[in-house]
DNA sequence: CCACCTCAG
DNA sequence: CCTGAGGTG
């Protein structure tokens, strides 16, 4: 009975699901994720945007974020085109719906027939070549179809034990997403992790996987992950981010050994929901860790030194949170970023703070288009 | 009928209070206030550290710490004596057997009439002139008249609302304590305050005093607190900074200003339990300070530049807990650091960790030798 | 396993 | 006031 609530099968949203049931009905899941040459009858991104808008009439306008270009950045070479990279927590629809006490968001603002055209909205708007995604409970029944007839590949990792679990009406548990365009990217290895800290295996997974650049044959390894919320967990946090960190130089010192041997390490790109603020260890821990790793968002602040005074800003029961939790961590010495995604001011934001009936999640999506340095000159 | 046990008035310390008895009837409290220039009869400091060990033969012996010799320090010149300063949260009776759930701890070793002696024999071992004390929840039984007879001037603040009220054989509120020798120090004024953040008062307290150095007329300002404790409390306790430096600030310049106008400012020594690692916003905000603080303990380590590992470590049923949250902050144009009481080692310690049989407080006490620089030259 | 509440010390 | 323990969605 519920399912067809969860299915978001309603009457303002057939059209959607009215294009989205075309391209399922020529394709389904299986041969989707099996038959990557076959060209399936992809639905047009402009097409669905334009649904999503349609359904959102009664919303008020998303606020317009700039794509500003960081200074001294260097200009894009040809046939090196930009990937463009999206970091977000899209809140869990349990647990926003459930438990996590936006006081000042109304209930109404939160139902998923209406937010998932939201959440959906700004990732057409953008249209990234890869998208990672935290507090996902509607992957196998919304984002992995949708994404799936955009071109998209999608992996999904649920925690073990996920809070929204423990609520009524939930859609199953929460985890990370991890999306690519099959046109760009093909994949070549998927690691699917359980964190540990000291050891113990903790309730927090990350995806890390190895894909092929198509039109140039240069590998790129993303992973997502989404850390231990809440003050007092500093210690598991930089526990599992060691962890984390240990996992991610295995798996690059493994597949860069495959091809030709010491070429410069592979490209990296971390996007995650790391619950801390950058004065917490695991912070220090991925900026310093061998692995060479530089937060894109640092770009944007006039010194290039400084995260965004905020990544996320709601007001729950025990007052206003404002903080900056969410990164997207890139190899400096072989990627480069050509653009990054303005923060909302406080006063596109509002008054009540995220989320609200513009803007769906409590956090606020990052974007950055990253280019590869030229490869390394061979020395002999 | 509970009196008799705060008092710790028990068989086994009979020795101890016998000395005291002596010192207390001939010298009434109000007089020891007031008179100070009458030489009152003392207790002798080594007879009532022999009666300390008497009393603790069945316990572990208390380990050594070396006294360290910073490298660079400047050797002392004549007539300019050393300043021995002591920190340490001593750990409240009431909550270190009510509730702090020091869970590796026999509650045996934690009995006020053998614990006092533990915290005794370490303040007589050393000697302090200037000592600093947290969580004092035996002052007017116990350490005033005992302080008293050591030739002590104390002073003692209790927090608005302590958590010891709530425990069931409770001796008092837990509050800050500031202890000088008055053979050393005369005593010029006293500020007892309440810590505020952001307008409202917190339940967090400080002593601040100036008091004048008896061979060489030198004033000096010693300050102790106590922040709030826990993680999720940071901006509380980055507030609390603020407000106690503005008002340490204020202390500063009046007291400055009376005198003699602007020959440099008046050394500064400020003690507490900042219940703040040093990645903290509140460390931060006492090392940047205009009053110009530096951490005496930074000058233990290899590049000067870095805390000790720990100042507290215990086990709770929440996990083990080490962290560095006890400081001793000193003006270092006016104030030079000529010897540090060396932090105990991981199995001097003992794999139990703090408190223990031999060891009565979760915090180590920190303890260092200052000196006045050369006074700045009068360029007119 | 997570975030809230409430309850007692 | 403050903090652990215990219950609920």
């Amino acid at each position: 009975p519920s399912s067809v609530c969860a299915m978001g099968g309603t009457s303002s949203n057939s059209r959607l699901f009215g294009t989205l049931a075309q391209s399922l009905s020529s394709a389904p899941l299986g041969q989707i994720e099996l038959d990557l040459d076959h060209n399936l009858a992809e639905t047009d991104p402009d097409q669905l945007l334009r649904e999503c808008e349609e359904s959102l009439q009664r919303r008020p306008a998303r606020p317009h974020r700039d794509l500003v270009v960081p200074t001294g950045a260097v200009p894009r070479r040809q046939h090196n085109p930009a990937i463009r990279i999206m970091q977000w927590n899209i809140l869990a629809q349990a647990l926003g719906e459930g438990k996590d006490g936006f006081i000042r968001c109304p209930l109404d603002a939160l139902n998923w027939p209406e937010r998932k055209y939201l959440i959906l909205e700004e990732i057409l708007t953008y249209l990234p070549d890869i998208l990672c995604l935290q507090e996902v409970d509607h992957y196998y029944d919304t984002f992995q179809p949708i994404m799936a007839s955009l071109g998209y590949h999608g992996t999904f990792l649920a925690k073990p034990w996920s809070p929204c679990l423990d609520i009524e009406q939930n859609n199953g548990p929460d985890g990370c997403a991890l999306f690519f365009r099959r046109s760009r990217f093909s994949l070549q290895a998927t690691e699917r992790l359980r964190l540990s800290a000291m050891m113990l295996p903790t309730n927090q997974v990350a995806i890390v996987q190895m894909l092929t650049c198509r039109p140039t044959g240069r590998r790129l390894c993303v992973a997502v992950t989404h850390l231990k919320a809440r003050s007092g967990w500093e210690r598991l946090r930089s526990a599992q981010g060691a962890d984390f960190l240990q996992k991610l130089q295995r798996m690059i010192s493994q597949n860069g050994g495959q091809r030709r041997a010491m070429s410069g390490s592979i490209p990296l790109v971390v996007c995650g929901d790391f619950n801390a603020e950058p004065t917490e260890d695991v912070y220090k821990r991925f900026s310093s860790s061998p692995l060479g790793l530089s937060s894109a968002y640092k770009l944007l602040s006039s010194d290039k030194q400084t995260e965004p005074a905020y990544t996320t800003w709601k007001i729950r029961p025990s007052g206003e949170c404002r903080s900056t939790l969410d990164y997207i961590w890139y190899t400096g010495d072989s990627l480069s970023v050509e653009q990054l995604l303005d923060i909302p001011t406080e006063e596109q934001i509002g008054p009540d703070r995220l989320p609200s009936y513009h803007y769906p999640s409590d956090h606020i999506s990052l974007l950055c288009d990253v280019c590869f340095r030229e490869e390394p000159h061979r020395l002999m």
